[in-house]
DNA sequence: AGCACGCCGACT
DNA sequence: GTCGGCGTGCTC
């Protein structure tokens, strides 16, 4: 008599196909044993959930089709592997199979049993190159890949660095106490010598312990693997530091999710997808600048690996290290005195006594009418070359100018699919929309009137690089050479390995002035810059996303730790570190903590503002969005899913707060009309237990003829922006 | 989401 | 007469 399996696969996001399938299959599977399903004409990868005594709730005329294979050479995932993935599917509101498959490497979707024998078995001799299948193709890339990864050969043994007073302290805490922590270090205090710490403290410890060690960007991962593979590669062997992240090919993503699978790899290094991995020592997670954005999902899944971090932690019995210079909010709440879920250790020295640079406030209201760059500043930027050393300018606008403007029938460069500009992008003379990607050539005259003088309105980064090389222009260097000035944004990085080459320029000393937007405020050990401004950060004060001066506070925070981080370099030099503002606002409170570099005051005086105003991580937030043809169409079904919820009791409905539906910032994007609709509640669970009980409901609505006219449908628990 | 089946316009 | 457009229907 056949067994029956339930299998979790991926099912579509939103049609009635239930996430658990029923299969039958001729031996008893464990649960975690990767298999390959038949579904209608296709076959899928699956993870065998359970292997129930008898088949639950069949539709009824569906036949059970048998499991076609077991993926062989792969020991089943863990149980701690699928709590995981079962607690962030009811959480998140996804099925257990678009995260259970989501979170294996996306390889292993569509390799037969066959090929995959094939990848683990031993590497054999190399073969005649003629007569290549696709197959021998694949897995010459996947050699080539592996290959590649061992390149980075062991160096010789690094000694270890004497630690200052604090960073002691501080690894003495996380040896002896459960944690969670919150390690709150200025830029500069040397939190990551505290992670290696840990993890080598683990390591040796225990043979078995593996580690996650996550940061927020790829961008951030090249830096941090040399510093692991430096330190453990020369102990712990070639396999022992794996990365893992989206910019990696799929063969690379394999080898070193089975590396974390198998326990060969000690330590994996990752952005938010590594919470995902399958770590069967897991023992230690560190999640290095936790405030920052990019831990949360914002397509697909929306899940925070943050939190997920902190979950996994509790369960595995795992020690979980929370880092940053400007915590969010909601761990610095959670660290706070009596509420203290989470310990707080301290750092607040910055190694070798180098000095947080001086912040200088422009008040741009004294300063001549409608200029970038004011006198001051640009007095300032002239010395810094003069005396040989670099400037980096932030502005967080992309391209030559956001919008185009005729003056005579007041016609903008709208973008046809977007309820947003296209921005004008002078290097490649295109009109660009950020939203939808939509591309076109810059009009010779306005095409609504025919005006050939068609203006630029206000700013981006291309037209500061621009702007700055006028006024550099008889600026020279040291060695009598003009001054250079570069530009960093994601236009002038699409280009693999474009971004290393230019960093690379900068810190041999060929640039002079930096423009870039937030990608080059991050992380970036920038030895030589003594000054960074920050030329409009006001707009985001007056955002109607109430996260926003937190964001700012962090972004200019950590920026400004750019700035003097070498105290030799700056002592030599003679001149002080400095970081400009340049505001209309100049009183305003995001500011004046800034200036004394006073995280707590700011975080004291927002976290007040946010428990007036009753927000997190006072109160508990889920959105619920709409896109559909018509902004009506999308509204609509959020009414009718608050109807229903009023109409069927849900559990909880009384303890849940639903706001009316409005349409979003970017009304309109790519032709969709989008609404979104904010849930509150005091109490988390219930907030859960209300959305788990929705779901089925927001299905059954949606196959609704009245909601025709809808795209889909999508929920976000603890959205970042609202 | 895929991948089918199914019913109407421009091509060899 | 076919090739192919994407409307709608199903998948343990």
């Amino acid at each position: 008599m056949p067994h029956i399996s339930h299998v979790a696969v991926q099912t579509p996001a939103h049609s009635a196909v239930g996430e658990l399938l029923s299969y039958t299959c001729d031996e008893v599977l464990q649960p975690g044993t990767l298999v390959r399903v038949p579904l209608g004409k296709r076959e899928l990868l699956g993870v065998v959930w359970d292997t129930p005594a008898a088949p639950a709730d069949i539709p009824p005329g569906v036949e059970l089709r048998s499991i076609a294979c077991v993926l062989p050479g792969i020991a089943p995932l863990s149980r701690g592997w699928r709590r995981l993935v079962g607690f962030a599917a009811h959480y998140y509101q996804r099925s257990v199979g678009e995260i259970a498959v989501t979170a294996l490497p996306p390889q292993l979707r569509d390799m037969t049993a066959e090929q995959l024998t094939r990848r683990l078995a031993p590497p054999k001799p190399a073969k005649a190159k003629s007569s290549k299948s696709k197959k021998a193709q694949a897995e010459e890339n996947f050699e080539d890949a592996a290959a590649a990864i061992a390149v980075a050969a062991p160096a010789p043994t690094t000694p270890l660095v004497a630690l200052s007073a604090e960073q002691t302290s501080v690894f003495a805490q996380i040896e002896q106490n459960p944690g969670p922590f919150l390690l709150y270090g200025s830029t500069g205090s040397g939190k990551t010598e505290v992670y290696l710490r840990a993890v080598q403290a683990l390591l040796d410890a225990n043979p078995e312990a593996q580690a996650l060690v996550m940061v927020p960007e790829i961008n951030l991962t090249p830096q941090l693997q040399e510093r692991f593979v430096a330190r453990f590669t020369p102990q712990y062997g070639q396999e022992a530091v794996v990365s893992m992240h989206s910019g990696m090919t799929n063969p690379q993503r394999l080898k070193s999710w089975l590396a974390a699978h198998t326990g060969r790899a000690r330590i994996v290094l990752g952005t938010r997808m590594s919470i995902f991995a399958s770590l069967p020592g897991l023992k230690l997670i560190v999640v290095d600048e936790e405030h920052d954005a990019s831990y949360k999902q914002q397509e697909g899944a929306r899940y925070s690996a943050r939190d997920l971090a902190l979950w996994r932690g509790r369960d595995t019995g795992s020690k979980v290290i929370l880092g940053s210079a400007t915590p969010s909010l909601e761990s610095w709440y959670a660290s706070d005195g009596e509420v203290g879920r989470y310990q707080r250790l301290e750092m607040p020295s910055r190694i070798g006594a180098a000095a947080l640079p001086r912040v200088r406030l422009v008040d741009m209201t004294q300063q001549p009418k409608r200029i970038v760059f004011s006198p001051p500043l640009i007095d300032a930027i002239t010395d810094r070359v003069k005396r040989g050393e670099q400037s980096l300018i932030l502005l967080n606008r992309r391209g030559f100018a956001p919008v185009l403007f005729c003056a005579d029938c007041n016609w903008k460069s709208d973008c046809p699919h977007c309820s947003a500009h296209q921005v004008f992008h002078k290097g490649d003379r295109t009109l660009r929309c950020h939203h939808c990607g939509f591309t076109q050539r810059v009009p010779f005259a306005c095409p609504s009137c025919g005006n050939p003088d068609i203006l630029p309105l206000g700013k981006g980064t291309e037209q500061l690089q621009e702007e700055l090389e006028r006024l550099l222009r008889n600026v020279q260097r040291p060695d009598g050479d003009p001054a250079r000035v570069a530009r960093i944004d994601a236009d002038t990085t699409k280009a693999k390995g474009s971004l290393e080459e230019q960093l690379a320029a900068m810190h041999a000393g060929d640039i002079d002035v930096l423009v870039g937007t937030q990608m080059v405020a991050k992380g970036h050990d920038f030895r030589r810059i003594t000054l960074v401004a920050a030329v409009q950060p006001d707009s985001a004060l007056y955002s109607s996303d109430y996260r926003a001066p937190e964001r700012l506070f962090c972004l200019l925070m950590q920026a400004a730790g750019r700035a003097g981080r070498d105290a030799l370099y700056v002592k030599a030099q003679g001149s002080a570190p400095e970081m400009w503002i340049q505001t209309h606002d100049a009183q305003h409170a995001v500011y004046a903590a800034l200036k004394r570099h006073d995280y707590p005051a700011f975080a004291k005086q927002q976290l007040q503002e946010r428990l007036d105003a009753g927000m997190p991580p006072y109160a508990f937030q889920a959105i619920v969005r709409a896109d559909a043809r018509t902004q009506e169409a999308a509204q609509a079904f959020l009414s009718a899913a608050t109807q229903v919820a009023k109409d069927a009791g849900l559990p909880y409905l009384d303890e849940v707060f639903i706001y009316p539906p409005i349409p979003m910032a970017v009304q309109r994007v790519a032709n969709v009309e989008r609404a979104q609709m904010l849930l509150e509640a005091t109490n988390r669970s219930a907030l859960l237990r209300f959305l788990n009980s929705w779901q089925q409901y927001l299905h059954w609505l949606r196959g609704l003829p009245d909601h025709k006219g809808l795209v889909r449908w999508l929920v976000d628990v603890d959205p970042l922006s609202i």
